[in-house]
DNA sequence: AATGAATGAGGCTTCATTCAT
DNA sequence: AATGAATGAAGCCTCATTCAT
């Protein structure tokens, strides 16, 4: 049993909580008072309003996404080696922390507050971190490609992963173990010179 | 028999309208029913309840997608031309029928009803055929690598290209134009062995 | 016990009694709905909004002092009589139509939707009425004062006098009648001319 | 002691500044103690309640309106010139303290609680003081007319025309400097002998 | 084939106020 | 002298749905 020191800890928890088990638009001040076991009220003394609240775990979520990424780029040395490594932390991460990764990533835009923009730029720090490995791991052969690209190809496949694993759209006979390793793979294929369309 | 048709057509129409307009959430019998000119009650006439018209709905994409998908097969007669012009046209059909897209791929499991059994069924079939054309254009080179799998790999990277474009979250220096022709290029990259991982 | 043939009328009725009774802030769907013994929600079959349901007392109460209005000027020919009775008519109305007066002169106007300027056109005819029928009757001997501002000068006079009486303000060793035939004296003395300030 | 009053001075002073600014009922305590820099609760130190906190304004308007009146009566000697200064100030007053005369003169009485008795009766003085100031004015030639229903005619006009400026509804094309004139004016008529109804 | 009337649950949010510290 | 935490009531409004006609 965790011991929450205060009713903000609580309100994120079942707040994530809500989010990854109903989806977004279940979330409600009122569900969420009635797991915590407060008043909706009381939710407003930590937070201004809903899209605050969202706001603050998806700024959660980025901060350890960042983190994880980070932890990848210092235990290894070799940028080939990091780029696998980031690609398998980002299926991993996905996966363990779905609640996080709707947030971040599947929320529907339109229906909340934009996130605010300076709070944004930590975000894209992650996608852009993609294009530098993959760039300095491809080394100089293909300086003809733009890595820009090449990193929205990775993050599109792990994302597609991603998405389809948390919706439980993954055929039950392809274990979790072969789906990873397998998706990996594919990424680590986009180090070598792509094949250009004809 | 000619009325009843043209207003469950229209209620179905304006349903598609709201959901690509402004968002599942909110697409609401009322909402619909002031859009196609009738009460809410009428919809019921037609529809069991909500769920059933987002069903109905969601068959239609379907059924169209799959549609999509035959005309590849029967366009092109070698397997690896099949499969190029399959990605394409998944692509092309998800940017182009965005609220189809997602109410068949994005829409919270959760949020609704589950789809009937039986009609998911179809839409297996459309990853099935991605599988069969993947397997015949690679030819028998690798027979030992699953299909499947390989199938769910080129899926990922549909899926997670047209969501994040939908979701506008493609940088915007990336043309549409390049984001697609590279994403298909990716795609018929997984046609070749995959290096295994170590 | 009156016959309602139907609940909007009874909405009205309660929402003018809360009015009154309570003042605009004190009027709320809720109390509303309690009053007449239907849910909140049932009222918005009847107006789209809190706004346009006190809107729609606006144009009520309009047209009922307009309607006063005219009958004053169609019984009497002589336009001193005609402004006498309408001076009298207007306190009247105020005093027994309180839940009127309030709405169309005493509510707050930054505290609700405007109300539609197409309908206030029908407002603005009353004092301008007024300006015309002092002008008329004054004559032409005062051609160099403005009849607009002589206008206003009364209703400043008769509004005043409908707000302390309404407001209970009024000390009660004045009667209702001493009241209004006194107030209505000295709207007439505006009749003569008025000594310039010097 | 000094920090005592510095709070409570604080508190009243930034409730005017809602009460004109946004009107009565957006008077909320937590507003006040946001504009303020304190909790809600801290007010509650100085006030016993909402009632309480206007209730101390309405004292304060009272008290500095009196004092206005005072002013008019020191200054002039003779009795018509004191009547005059007295109308023109009242409408100087309502005008530039908006948010005393709102709450003094337009709050609806029901809005809040009865206004302690024994305060009222400092506010029956102004009222008073326009009937003896009229009533020596006005000599002995009427000793018939009740000078209490006069002072109430006069009362009524400033109280109208200040309500109608303070709503705006006066029409843009009477500048202020004639209508307040004007409104002296016509108060000063009722100087005259007022015609009898017939 | 369609409507009109109505509901009960729930959406977000603000309110004045209290209580323990 | 002041705060922080919390509440219960109420604010407006929208929802999917039903029932009688």
């Amino acid at each position: 049993m965790a011991k929450y020191n205060n009713l903000r800890e609580q309100i994120l928890e079942q707040t994530r909580h809500l989010l990854v088990e109903n989806g977004y638009s279940h979330v409600s001040m009122r569900k969420v008072a009635n797991l915590v076991g407060c008043t909706p009220t009381a939710i407003y003394l930590y937070f201004e309003n809903k899209d605050a609240l969202i706001h603050a775990l998806i700024e959660e979520g980025m901060d350890s996404l960042h983190q994880k990424i980070e932890e990848c780029l210092a235990s290894e040395s070799d940028s080939a080696a990091q780029f696998k490594l980031m690609c398998s932390s980002f299926l991993e991460y996905g996966f363990t922390n779905p609640e996080y990764y709707v947030i971040m990533f599947q929320l529907p835009t339109d229906e909340m507050a934009p996130f605010p923009a300076e709070k944004y730029r930590r975000a894209r720090r992650n996608l852009q971190q993609f294009a530098d490995v993959l760039h300095k791991a491809r080394g100089e052969q293909q300086p003809l490609l733009d890595p820009l690209v090449d990193a929205t190809m990775v993050w599109s496949l792990l994302h597609g992963a991603t998405s389809l694993y948390l919706a439980q759209r993954i055929d039950t006979r392809i274990s979790r173990d072969v789906f990873v390793t397998r998706t990996v793979d594919c990424a680590m294929s986009m180090l070598n010179p792509i094949q250009q369309s004809s």
